[in-house]
DNA sequence: AGACTGTATTATGTTATACATAATAATTTC
DNA sequence: GAAATTATTATGTATAACATAATACAGTCT
């Protein structure tokens, strides 16, 4: 065997901690379908037992499973197995503040590929309520938009009540989450400056197509409406 | 003061766990502005000390910090902040097998929004060399699918290749990590069975359009390609 | 019988202590 | 002065003990 096959060998060692061997069993077990949801896993101790390790390994691992989400653990009772909340989970770790310039700005580029997408299924979804609402917020609206605050709390009512039209929880949730994000990259310096603002299609115009139009209509609209935002990404 | 009342007020006590207080107190330093990424935090025993609680809380809250990406550790440097890795975290939580049928089709749609929005993206920052690549990709595409396992792969190949594309990480790796995702749900009776599978945009005309078109021309080829998957979850 | 109360049990939550291990700093050796 | 050795330090692991809360069970009272 040669030297480099050799060192090639070498370095696949097992470097991981007992912690994660044993984290990837219990994952190993949730995802067997002896376990379904809401049933309970073996206890600690037992886990201790039939691992061979500590309690106190045993314990990291699960703290590691709650946090994600994998399981919940309540005295007495045990460890049950839940359904994952992805949304939930996002959340917990979503600091605008530490995280990477670059991270955030591509975020906020997923939104607005998010807003643009979701038309089919705000179109496929949309109830008559659901305009007669949309109408009920734009109603009001400013023709031009100075002040910036109102704008941005309008924004998010307008926007967010489109995401529930599309009938995505999913979706719904991530817009929740992201809104820290979108504000922090408002006011950070990270995007161009805004350029004039032109006239595009507004929230007005977006709820027309919506009662009227089609999935495609709205899609360009959206496209146009979101355009301030993709001039300050494009230069 | 009423029974309700007093019932109302008693339940408002703080529940939470000791490991639930020292997480939110060591949060609130990690986003303190004296706290930068690859800057240290406190040991251990300093935590404890200072915060009056045992070595154990604090690496318990320590580890759920460390789950969710917001810092790492190693031995004797001790545990330094970082920027989480939002995609990374899912991954580890999203299992499709003990996830809840409505998310799991929830993510397939918003896997469809996603890749009709981000035209703009795509036709913003393709290059000759990214058309020249999809070319080869979809080069030698027999035009009737018929091997399955065949297309699932190419399917994989070229869209994955329109995420590089848009020049986006975190939507490259949010495809990435949704792939066992949508797996899960082709193969599970989730959707509607696929009606008969007309003749849509192919990949090659996708490429035409991203080689010779326009972005709005992109989403609505995009939408036209994946009607399959809209027809199944549309009825 | 049925509702309330207290007690026992059990599994997680918390503390304390000791030692193992790996990465860094300090020291010695040549 | 560079390389090898040793010391130090902070995280990783193990063990034992007790606290706490949820459940089950029995007992009491009307």
């Amino acid at each position: 065997m040669s030297t480099l096959e050799i060192t090639k060998n070498l370095q696949s060692i097992d470097t991981s901690s007992l912690v994660d061997k044993v984290e990837r069993k219990l994952i190993e077990l949730l995802i067997s379908k002896d376990i379904k949801v809401g049933d309970s896993i073996p206890k600690e101790l037992e886990l201790a037992d039939v691992l061979g390790v500590s309690r106190t390994v045993v314990r990291e691992a699960l703290t590691r499973l709650k946090t994600l989400g994998l399981i919940e653990t309540k005295k007495k009772r045990g460890a049950v197995l839940t359904n994952p909340d992805l949304t939930g989970l996002l959340e917990k770790s979503l600091y605008p503040e530490i995280m990477d310039k670059n991270t955030l700005r591509e975020i906020f580029e997923m939104r607005l590929a998010l807003e643009i997408g979701m038309a089919d299924f705000i179109m496929e979804r949309v109830t008559p309520e659901d305009v007669a609402a949309l109408k009920a917020i734009v109603e009001d609206e400013p023709t031009v938009a100075d002040q910036h605050l109102f704008q941005i709390e309008q924004e998010i009512r307008f926007h967010g009540k489109l995401y529930e039209i599309s009938g995505n929880q999913v979706l719904k949730r991530f817009q929740q989450m992201l809104l820290p994000v979108f504000d922090y990259v408002h006011k950070s310096g990270l995007l161009k400056k805004m350029p004039k603002t032109k006239k595009f299609v507004s929230h007005k115009g977006l709820v027309e197509i919506i009662e009227n139009g089609s999935a495609e209509m709205l899609r360009n609209a959206m496209r146009n409406h979101l355009e301030n935002h993709f001039a300050r990404i494009f230069e």
